[in-house]
DNA sequence: TTGCAGTTCTGCAAAGTTGCACTTGCGTAA
DNA sequence: TTACGCAAGTGCAACTTTGCAGAACTGCAA
């Protein structure tokens, strides 16, 4: 469907990613986390090391197939646009699991994936390190979605600050809990638990 | 004083250590946070950068002089018993503070840090990965000072390590502030000002 | 004083990561 | 169709970080 409409380049572009992403998670699972190395899987993608870093930040990035999320302006808008309604939190929590993504990537791989997290808990940490990256914009996107709720309508920076750190603490405990039960990486689940998280412990703070 | 009591060997290594940290502020106020690099302060210090590495975990831990905290069950146990009655916000946040640490260091270089965390915001985001690093012990700390309260008696782990990342981004963001202004940076005002933001969006929350 | 055990320091090698300069080939406007 | 601009890919060098093995040194006991 959508090779139809690319490019040459861009459909050659695409596929060395998927490539990337698939040599990655195939020699992690045969040799281990540390034996398998940017070398060994830019060989098995026949491309050389440097363009490995072209398309991924980190060996770890490529692990998990995570990409560069871009958060624009008119992405967060259109988010605050497709759940209007929402309570913050929920709204909050949304994005950030939204910006986790799911890696549109083969169902077996994901499959992988699932276990190569729960083998090695670091790279979970690898996903919120991508957060902290873009921190900023995610503050930004944070503070728009506060600004439509009256109790926050007074909020400053600080607060949007914190409010992701409370959220994103929530989402990253609730898929630790998921990913311990094995259980298929629902988003909405993953959503509906953060917000539990959020409002227990608020309530237990007050 | 403490000089007296300690062998050759202790002496040495102290000195060592404040050598690197002195010679790491000093390189990256002349030439910047890149090029200062962990060749240029060993040779500064006198010591081979393999040596550099046996004292610290990264370059940006030396410019900041971090150091490994050890996180014992018998230093929680301390920390519960020298403020028994505070609410367990204000306890965690003053766990965090006390382990972001006061470095000994002499009073210039410390005024110098400042200037460079100010400069240079990655290097705030350095504490905290170290904080991350030690993740499970301070959880462990956390579920501690919880279970004396009566709010939290049923408190479980995620719950203390939600707890964690609330009271943690709230020093954070206090911290950013304090630097914001240049002022000192007195662990008594960080305290009162991260246990504020927390109430503040708790409120809000609620 | 000597000798042993444990520490500190070092050199070396390998891996991850990044910047820079260069080549090649796709896309497209004239 | 040609020619030009731009993106993808590459090679290289530098830097950060870690593991390993060995040399030098310290503390302590015989």
């Amino acid at each position: 469907m959508t090779s139809e409409t690319l490019g040459l380049r861009d459909r050659k572009r695409i596929e060395t990613r998927q490539r990337l992403e698939r040599c990655a998670v195939t020699l992690v699972m045969r040799d281990g986390l540390e034996n398998a190395t940017v070398d060994a899987i830019s060989d098995l993608a026949d491309v050389s090391p440097r363009t490995f870093f072209n398309y991924f930040d980190s060996k770890e990035d490529a692990i998990l197939g995570l990409r560069d999320v871009e958060i624009t302006d008119e992405a967060i808008a259109g988010h605050i646009a497709a759940h209007p309604d929402v309570d913050p939190v929920e709204s909050i929590v949304r994005l950030i699991v939204t910006m986790l993504g799911t890696s549109i990537a083969e169902r077996e791989v994901r499959a992988t994936r699932l276990e190569l997290v729960a083998r090695h808990p670091q790279l979970m940490g690898r996903q919120f390190a991508q957060m902290t990256r873009m921190a900023e914009r995610l503050t930004n996107a944070v503070g728009a979605i506060l600004a439509r709720d009256a109790r926050f309508a007074d909020a400053d920076a600080p607060t949007a600050e914190l409010m992701l750190a409370i959220c994103g603490a929530a989402v990253r405990v609730a898929v630790m809990e998921l990913a311990a039960t094995h259980s298929d990486p629902d988003p909405e689940l993953l959503q509906q638990r953060a917000v539990e998280l959020v409002r227990e412990v608020v309530q237990k703070l007050q």
